[in-house]
DNA sequence: CTAATAGTGTCTCTGAGACAGTATCAG
DNA sequence: CTGATACTGTCTCAGAGACACTATTAG
């Protein structure tokens, strides 16, 4: 504690992607097959260590997203998650990472970046329920920027992150029940997202996908934050709460 | 990009707190003034490096909190907030912050660290509103950890932490008060507090402070999340409300 | 009895969920 | 006209806010 001559012992940063789009209407993440030392040829989320001393976090974020996507970059949402540095997580010594969670609208395939040997989307519930392993602790990454995204589709307008420019409600609504893995009573969607001011408004004419009757476009609002919020409903109300429930 | 021999530039990291207790009724947060090099004599977040490159940061986290509070730690919250990274924030080359968020009882008289020349508890709407100055982006650190805290009280359980281990809801009711300063209805506030089950459980017989009827008392129960939530009251009364305050 | 604090009940209104039929297009 | 998709209205019930009085103690 009295040591004069002591100095803070360094550490390394990394950035790491939750990448979350929409396929076919199924949540996917983005992950890499490393290429690379630690975990060589073991999926992992995309990212890398920080490429010199002056390199904003969140600038850092952003290159390693373009260098996965192609991104054209400004329909991307990019926010920070959460810190990870256990001691044991990365065997190369102190790494300690920054998570971030980005949200992009129906992505083209992934190209592979410097250090990965291929990339793929990958459904959220596959990576989720450990049938694929991922290295370091990017299952508990992964787990915590899911549910981040799940519980900012109540009160923010995060949603639309996942659209294009131009949206249709019944895509926004996709979007909730993909993300939130449940069906939504559409009556009930159009009347609660017209409800909130500002977090949709009206684009000009419609346009169909397989003969129907013709949609109205949507664009994003200003409003980021949603009242009322749209209430997730509860998860199945499955068998496993008995225990919780009781006292 | 294809430099062989390219090795990551390593970083310093500290750890921040935003610790806060209530005093008095009001909410206040712990700052120090340094004794030390960068910001001498300035207020500024309690907070320091990794002592060695294998602390644990949420270990240094604990170690400083107890540095400048002397807890009997256990009835302590703490959560990890976000993280700090940019560029200029200090003179002293390239420091990242871990900032955490504490929040524990009615706490004594803080004691000066060991890199502090003196540290007090400052009354948050004095430290927000920019009386005082804070050292390096500790301000922008603390108005999110007070949000966070504003926030989580909607939907956890963690007025509790700001209570002793039994409390009454009276002094749960001051805790919600104060962090949002707002006055709340005492029935209402009665009402939906024993309605979530879990939040909060009798404990023995009652006790009185200043001649009235006893209070009961009550201790936190195992539920986290609160459903339903407790709803924070508009805080902007976005324009002119002209005189519906005295109502 | 008085002062002081703890605790409670009702009404109204808003918003959430459940539910089925009409509107508009392509072919 | 048919198939396909977009869109809408009503009822019921739960929860939030507004509101004033009774209960229990110390002195």
């Amino acid at each position: 504690m009295e040591v004069d001559d002591w100095s803070p012992p360094p550490v390394l940063l990394t950035v790491d992607l939750v990448i979350l789009t929409l396929r076919e209407g199924r949540l996917c993440v983005l992950l890499v097959k490393r290429g690379e030392d630690p975990f060589q040829g073991m999926l992992a989320l995309p990212g890398g260590f920080l490429n010199h001393a002056g390199e904003e976090i969140l600038d850092a974020a952003h290159r390693e997203l373009s260098e996965e996507t192609a991104l054209t970059s400004g329909w991307v949402h990019l926010e920070q998650l959460a810190i990870y540095g256990d001691v044991g997580r990365d065997p190369r010594g102190r790494v300690v990472s920054v998570a971030h969670l980005a949200i992009a609208p129906g992505l083209p395939q992934p190209i592979a970046g410097t250090d990965a040997m291929d990339a793929a989307w990958v459904p959220a519930d596959a990576a989720l329920s450990g049938e694929v392993a991922l290295a370091f602790d990017h299952h508990r990454i992964l787990a915590d920027g899911i549910e981040r995204a799940r519980t900012k589709l109540e009160f923010s307008a995060l949603a639309t992150a996942f659209c294009g420019e131009l949206f249709t409600i019944v895509e926004l609504q996709q979007v909730y029940e993909a993300v939130w893995g449940t069906k939504l009573d559409t009556r009930n969607f159009y009347r609660k997202v017209q409800a909130v001011e500002g977090f949709i408004v009206p684009a000009g004419s419609g346009r169909r996908s397989t003969g129907g009757r013709p949609a109205r476009l949507y664009r994003a609002g200003p409003k980021t934050v949603l009242s009322p919020p749209l209430i997730r409903p509860v998860p199945p109300a499955s068998e496993e709460d008995t225990r919780t429930e009781g006292e």
